[in-house]
DNA sequence: TGGGATTAAATCGCACGCGATCTATTACCT
DNA sequence: AGGTAATAGATCGCGTGCGATTTAATCCCA
């Protein structure tokens, strides 16, 4: 009894794992444009969203542990974009605030998502990627209970 | 006129990025117990159903170039899962061809699937984790096409 | 109140992933 | 045949991701 051959393309992991590689080299040359790298965008999304959470908020919703965030936050520091400060009432909490240059930016990064847009419209309708993306979101969360 | 204030949630970029480091995550324990990482895991599937290809033709599967794959063929090398040789018709090409150990690892490795099944059935019916898996690779060939 | 648990970040090491570049081999073309 | 272009991998540097550990601050509770 040998095993049955398995084809990458059966998994679903597979799929995701390289549909996250393709959006990303997509969203390169719009970023790249700005200075940031995906996952910094995907960072200061949040926080243009909202401003001066803790390090361990953003990585809640970011699904992302200090020892990713702390570096990756200290880079956007370094570009002028955020502050980090420990937390008056708590200290052990670093609150990230955004600059002038960081909401400066969220204009700049309007059109980042417009560069997708086309190539993802070529593929599925509005109506089902929204649809494909709140079920991605129920796979993730189900694997995140375990 | 301000920019409008977008979640990270409406994105379906988002969904698939969380989605990743949860298969990640989901897959660590099975895979730590037969000594492998997650990209290892893959090409290893890759080269259980086709073996001694060309490092570019490996790479064209798991949609990687040779600057991450040589790295991580050498590393399975190392580990005696897989051979790396120049083809003798045309040096510039190496062949990856499996080790007896690294055939016999895919009999232990029978079960990684079935670790994470579970927690994907309680998200989807399988049906629906196929057409997911297929319009997710649509969106990803899309992206790949641009 | 004192001191051990808990918590939040930071740090370190390692494995991707990729842009840019380099090297070696083969293809091509006159 | 000879020289240039094209191709396949390898190498290097940098930015994630994450397990494991460390440091510092706060909590808790007898």
């Amino acid at each position: 009894m040998s095993a049955p051959s398995l084809s990458l393309d059966e998994f679903v992991c597979f799929a995701i794992y390289t549909a996250n590689g393709a959006f990303n080299r997509a969203y390169k040359p719009a970023l790249n444009a700005i200075g940031l790298t995906y996952p910094q965008y995907l960072a200061m999304v949040a926080l243009w969203a909202k401003d001066g959470v803790t390090v361990g908020a953003l990585g809640e919703q970011l699904f992302l542990e200090s020892n990713t965030l702390t570096p990756l936050l200290k880079r956007l520091e370094a570009a002028g974009l955020v502050t980090r400060q420990r937390d008056a009432e708590d200290e052990r909490q670093v609150r990230v605030h955004l600059t002038d240059e960081g909401r400066a930016l969220r204009l700049k990064a309007a059109s980042v998502p417009e560069s997708i847009v086309g190539a993802l419209g070529s593929a599925a309708a509005p109506e089902d990627i929204g649809r494909l993306r709140d079920e991605i979101a129920r796979l993730r969360d189900a694997l995140n209970a375990r």
